[in-house]
DNA sequence: CTAACTGCAAACCTTTTGCATATTG
DNA sequence: CAATATGCAAAAGGTTTGCAGTTAG
């Protein structure tokens, strides 16, 4: 399979392709067109993004990729530790996200469908006092706490 | 379908059979013996219970009970406030969860699976964090984490 | 009596798997 | 060339739905 000389991410994925690639080579792991079609789509996509979503995006350039072929790089890329499966609420549908240096935490509308980054401090004030109260460890690594955002807050006050 | 007249979760019941069946009445909804016993399953198995689980245990006393009338059962105490899906990030089924009178929130073990109470405060803090610093209503009527319990943490330590 | 409910079986949707073929290193 | 990955189709597992028959009020 060729792969497009054309890469409309190139300056996005640039640093995650390299560290993909050093990854997959040291371990053995193949680099094919598929799984680096996949990885541009969860970079260029950056949030939660559903293997359909990460499907649609790839097949948008080949066609005839399987939906199959997303899932198995997905498990791939989660035991090589790259990815994060993160809880999903409000559909019944898993969503992914790549592993960034710092631990992450997103409010996410319920109406709008917005995403937003919150702010570690209080995540880790919930995890003290787990441990404290109850020397209960909670991982908290990727909290995804559903509401209003702000704007829509405002709009059904109305 | 006939009722038995013996009832092992008579006292415990009680109080909750009253308030459903004055619910289903006023709403126009039939008391059927189904939902009697799926309502006596979720009673006696307070914690978060699947709906396999509630099939199991009702199929005990009427082996013909279809676990489609499980599920549409659930979906109509959803529909009327008295019970909440669960988040559920071990597995990959949904589980529920009676609404009890104050807000609640659990800390499951990864390794035992022991559900433990959380207080409310440190939730409530995170609430008031998420609308101070970012104006989002964050819904957390039910907060679920995973780690590891006291016990288990332990365990793991020697 | 009749509108609401149930059992049954089939459909649905997301995710996983077996296998023959194709591809990477 | 050999081991690994892919496409395809079928299976799996939880949940939902259509329908004909049953039942509560």
């Amino acid at each position: 399979m060729a792969i497009p000389t054309h890469n409309h991410d190139e300056v996005k994925t640039a640093s995650w392709e390299e560290k993909a690639i050093n990854y997959f080579q040291s371990k053995g792991v193949r680099w094919t067109p598929q799984r680096q079609l996949i990885l541009a789509a969860l970079e260029s996509n950056r949030g939660h993004v559903s293997a359909e979503e990460i499907y649609q995006e790839v097949i948008r350039t080949f066609p005839r990729v399987n939906i199959s072929t997303v899932y198995r790089t997905l498990e791939l890329l989660s035991e090589m530790g790259l990815l994060v499966k993160v809880p999903n609420q409000l559909e019944d549908r898993d969503r992914f996200e790549l592993v960034t240096e710092k631990l992450h935490h997103h409010l996410v509308c319920k109406n709008c469908g917005g995403e937003l980054e919150l702010d570690g401090a209080a995540i880790e004030e919930l995890k003290e006092s787990a441990l404290k109260k109850y020397g209960f460890a909670l991982e908290l690594n990727h909290f995804v706490g559903y509401g209003l955002c702000k704007e829509c807050l405002a709009e059904a006050a109305e």
